[in-house]
DNA sequence: TTGTACGCGTTATCAG
DNA sequence: CTGATAACGCGTACAA
């Protein structure tokens, strides 16, 4: 109940200068009589001293403590990724940080500028818009900056750490075109987001290099944040010609978007094949599995934590990290029914 | 690039003194003239001034910043918990440092630590063991302590806030028995937990008033980590008597649990009925929908949050603080299979 | 309003 | 070499 005991407290106590204390604290820093070492080690124990975080930091300026800067930890993806960057910066001593952002671009202002007044060493952040300014004076404060998953134009100095959307999202297409499939609908995230748009620009030059004409009404780029998931595939089912084949790239969007189906009882893959941009073991549990794009959450944590870390003086390139997520085909995805 | 503004190049530019500047940043300190006021306001603007947490703190002593110690981000229900700790601690204008526990004493001794040094206001943790020592150095620091869905004993000045376990577990169970189960299966956590503990002792009270023989083989306290959920389900099922229905109270597992179903290709709820603890969309999704407990998440953490903030002044009682919760019946339940 | 001591750990400088 | 002293970093709050 009573005060901490502070460095001097401990000095008093060991009978020796605070200096000897904090050398013995961090060794290194000078010599100590190994016999004064041990006593002093011993005092700390006594008195269960622990040096205050906030003193050192005020000294030593940036930490070595990171932000996490997520839109929305509720979304399995984004909390798997979450648990990662937890365990990569413990094992190399930082902390994290975390903070949600909704989607919400005020959420997200208010956190870039409560980091800043941290002076954390460095940021990971799922970009929500273009806080363009937030973004510039946290990288004035020499804060290393990184975006997973997504990323912002306009941010020159940030990392970027991210799987292959492009990639995914041709793979998935193709896949099913392989299948026989002609009209597949595609629903994905906001154009404005990185994410929505090398998706769905991916899933229309892959139709556009097999010849298929692209159908504008197929495409749906929903928020993340809402329950649109649900109309988006509604309104798709209720078309004249609807499709037999649904890509549903938004992670956020998923569970809304079966939901929906399950609803409409379509029948997977008899009617309908799908495929979703999941990471997350229910996806195999679901009648029937389900083909499924699968994030390496561990790799994304590793790399992002990586690059956040970096002391600038390391490497002040800029670098933009790909990582291949792995395609799984269950049994969601068919041949399209016979006409 | 340069070294950030700190208040005294602020009152340098602006030409009043420190005092003066540090007033108009927290007003109602003191006095400051309007024009002076608006002068101090620009130039803050101006050099994009941000006073450094670091430093108040130094000052300050105890922080209103959270400490929010879970034992696995993945786990959804730990997920959304998360996310509204977060979410309601921002509401009252603190931060939350997140940290992971693996349910490894080891990891969370070490969560404590850092916690403790960084003095962070409050505390809120699903304790994993009983690190007695850890949990006391931070009570002893002033540190206020809330448990959440689990609890510890002896720690004495600790808040809990949790649901209902003995009533859900009851619940569960006599729902069960009404439908005609008389072997019903229990998965549950490590009898060293709160929850394990509290859920499966209600479980064998509520069998016991109604006049059912407990088989100890039907009952499973299984660790939260790890896969034994699988193996405990399929011993279950191989026993030569096995249950006609199940309840699995160990949130983590139950997507391991209901995976070895699955491939046991038990008919649910034909041959098993299946009670979950689950907080999930997907649990909807399921064929067939499963019958299940929801924790209410986000009056859960706005209570850990509430009493976490509490300032030892105001309210020094330890409270535990009970939430019913929701019992759901979906699909997955129903009478045992006819002899 | 302003000057300044204070909180606490770090580190450079200095004496033994 | 070992240990001590003092200045520093930055915002807060009280006395002048």
């Amino acid at each position: 109940m009573q005060k901490p005991p502070t460095i001097r407290d401990v000095a008093a106590a060991a009978d020796v200068s605070i200096a000897v204390v904090s050398r013995v604290l961090n060794d290194g820093t000078g010599p100590v009589a190994p016999a004064t070492r041990e006593r002093v080690l011993k005092t700390i124990e006594e008195l269960a001293y622990r040096p205050r975080t906030a003193a050192r930091e005020l000294k030593s300026g940036p930490t070595s403590s990171l932000g996490l800067v997520l839109a929305d930890v509720t979304n399995p993806f984004f909390a798997r990724l979450a648990d990662s960057v937890v365990q990569e910066a413990r094992a190399r001593g930082s902390q994290v940080i975390l903070m949600t952002t909704q989607e919400d671009p005020a959420l997200e202002q208010d956190a870039l500028e409560t980091l800043a007044a941290r002076r954390v060493g460095g940021v990971i952040a799922t970009p929500t818009s273009t806080n363009a300014d937030a973004w510039l004076r946290l990288e004035a404060l020499g804060t290393r900056l990184v975006f997973v998953d997504r990323h912002l134009l306009g941010v020159p100095h940030a990392d970027v750490v991210s799987i292959d959307n492009e990639r995914s999202a041709r793979e998935a297409t193709e896949h099913l075109l392989g299948l026989g499939h002609r009209r597949i609908g595609f629903i994905s995230g906001p154009l404005s987001t990185s994410t929505g748009r090398s998706r769905t620009d991916a899933h229309v030059a892959a139709l556009t290099a097999h010849g298929i004409p692209v159908d504008r009404q197929l495409l749906r780029n929903i928020p993340f944040r809402g329950d649109q998931g649900s109309d988006a595939v509604g309104s798709l089912l209720e078309l004249e010609s609807p499709p037999t084949a649904l890509i549903v790239a938004n992670t956020a969007q998923v569970a809304a978007a079966v939901r929906r189906l399950r609803q409409g009882s379509v029948r997977i893959p008899q009617d309908l094949s799908l495929i979703v941009f999941d990471d997350n073991p229910w996806t195999e549990l679901f009648t029937p599995a389900l083909t499924i794009i699968r994030q390496p959450t561990a790799l994304l944590a590793a790399h992002s934590v990586e690059r956040a870390l970096l002391r600038l003086s390391d490497d002040a390139e800029t670098r933009s990290t790909v990582i291949d997520a792995e395609f799984v085909v269950r049994s969601s995805t068919a041949q399209p029914p016979a006409r």
